[in-house]
DNA sequence: TGAAATGTTGGGGCG
DNA sequence: ACGCCCCAACATTTC
């Protein structure tokens, strides 16, 4: 064909990107298209951190077109009235995209392709779903066995190099990226497909070979960073999954080849949960496990708003809160934390932490954050059971053993000693006012006794349970 | 990818 | 030397 449509929606990177590959084999022009669709644009699951992230990443797509000959089309409105413009107005013969596999992507795309020559390329996970299923075709939603076909697959190909050049697109109108909104003010993620393989490559140049030693500790960087980029797309699944494949050559030691093959696992949980959502789209919105959809939520909005705010009074969970405010990112420890804490302690349903994770996180990916909800919720797919609690005194003197994580986040705490940093409202006051932090004053006493919320979350899940 | 409650063991103080 | 108690330390069970 001679004209085709490189429709980008959440692959922004040129190097490994098989929609655009395809699009280059069977069309003699190409015409990258990126379409702001107001949708998705508007949903509550969307916040300004990531839509920053998203048009900084566009902005060096396009830099990285141009160089290479070629430019971005920007466009607004409802994908399928701006996509049959411009196949009419220009003899579009083609159009190329990476499928997505979330509920509203899936609709949007098949009602598409009714009218339009759409082409789905694989791409957001490693193997697609429907390769990941038993050998009766039921999915799988036990992660165990799941994590065993997965690796049993044929070796992953090795990932395409990016075009050298790209074929000159045709003058067609195209939108000013937006400037608007801004970043969480400690935002270290710049976006973009040259940043995220620079991460990648450091990161399985030494990081990964401790990684099953550092990746549950909050006060480290011991975990890659690198669910930004995967979430748009800066970086492919299978570059990571590659790339993690050459360090295991590399892993000397049993630590070593114990970093990568926890860090392939976290790949291949990802994978699982797009899977889960495709195969079971209710999960959005819904507890997967039935027994589970009747809890006695106590959704009280005071306490909810202490959690967002990072205002709860314990310590992690207010430092991990106010790390993702200011960084629009949270260490995955801490996200299991605040988790259990909202749901648990709090009882308060998990529907509403997915959405604030939503808004929040640069990363916020409808599959991993509904899968890791649902998890902890005990809700989920081989989820934790409903009785593990998580608490948050005991995670923060074993996750955050020195406390550098809390006195980085929560600097009203800086001079506590650490064997009460995770506690300070077991300070006695004369303590308090030595290290000038009065707790009731300069930092809140606890929203709840972790104790008395443990038992009645207990209860509150008890005789809803079949397990 | 928990934590609390309960059970067991064994060393040491002490009469 | 012996029995008794206390209580860490560790193991098992339960939520």
């Amino acid at each position: 064909m001679d004209r085709a449509i490189w429709w980008i929606r959440r692959d922004l990177r040129l190097s490994d990107n098989q929609a655009l590959a395809e699009a280059l084999r069977q069309a003699n022009t190409v015409i990258p298209v990126f379409i702001l669709d107001p949708g998705l644009l508007s949903s509550d699951f969307v916040g300004p951190a990531r839509l920053a992230f998203l048009f900084d990443g566009l902005r060096a797509l396009e830099t990285s077109l141009r160089e290479r000959g070629s430019r971005l089309i920007l466009r607004e409105g409802d994908p399928f009235t701006v996509l049959s413009a411009l196949c009419n107005e220009n003899q579009v013969e083609g159009i190329f995209a990476e499928e997505d596999y979330s509920p509203y992507a899936i609709q949007r795309d098949e009602k598409i392709a009714l009218n339009l020559p759409l082409q789905l390329v694989n791409g957001v996970t490693v193997y697609h779903p429907e390769m990941l299923c038993k050998a009766n075709g039921e999915p799988y939603t036990v992660f165990t066995p799941f994590t065993r076909l997965w690796r049993s697959l044929p070796a992953v190909a090795s990932p395409l190099a990016a075009p050298d050049r790209l074929p000159t697109v045709p003058e067609l109108q195209s939108l000013e990226i937006p400037t608007q909104p801004s970043h969480p003010s400690e935002s270290t993620f710049r976006a973009g497909e040259p940043e995220a393989q620079k991460r990648l490559s450091n990161f399985i140049n030494l990081p990964i070979f401790e990684y099953a030693n550092t990746r549950n500790r909050m006060d480290l960087e011991g975990t890659s960073q690198l669910s930004p980029y995967l979430r748009l797309g800066m970086l492919s699944a299978r570059q990571a999954a590659w790339a993690a494949r050459q360090a295991s050559d590399f892993a000397m030691t049993t630590t070593a080849r114990e970093g990568v093959e926890t860090w392939l696992n976290e790949l291949i949980w990802r994978e699982f949960y797009a899977a889960i959502l495709y195969h079971f789209p209710f999960v959005r919105g819904t507890a997967f496990k039935e027994a589970l959809r009747q809890i006695p939520w106590l959704n009280d909005p005071v306490a909810l708003n202490a959690w967002k705010a990072g205002l709860t009074g314990y310590p992690v969970v207010d430092a991990a809160m106010r790390q993702l405010k200011a960084t629009g990112w949270m260490h995955n420890r801490a996200r299991m934390i605040t988790a259990s804490f909202l749901t648990k302690d709090l009882l308060i349903d998990w529907r509403e932490g997915e959405r604030f994770f939503m808004q929040q996180l640069l990363d916020g990916d409808p599959a991993s954050n509904n899968g890791g909800w649902q998890w902890t919720a005990g809700t989920g797919t081989d989820a934790a059971p409903y009785f593990r609690v998580f608490n948050p005194i005991l995670q923060g003197q074993k996750f955050d053993p020195q406390g550098n994580y809390v006195r980085r986040w929560v600097p009203e705490l800086a001079q506590v000693p650490n064997k009460l940093l995770q506690s300070p409202w077991e300070m006695p006051l004369e303590m308090q006012k030595q290290v000038g932090c009065l707790v009731g004053r300069d930092y809140p006493a606890p929203i709840v006794d972790h104790a008395m919320a443990r038992k009645r979350v207990l209860q509150a899940y008890k005789g809803q349970s079949v397990d």
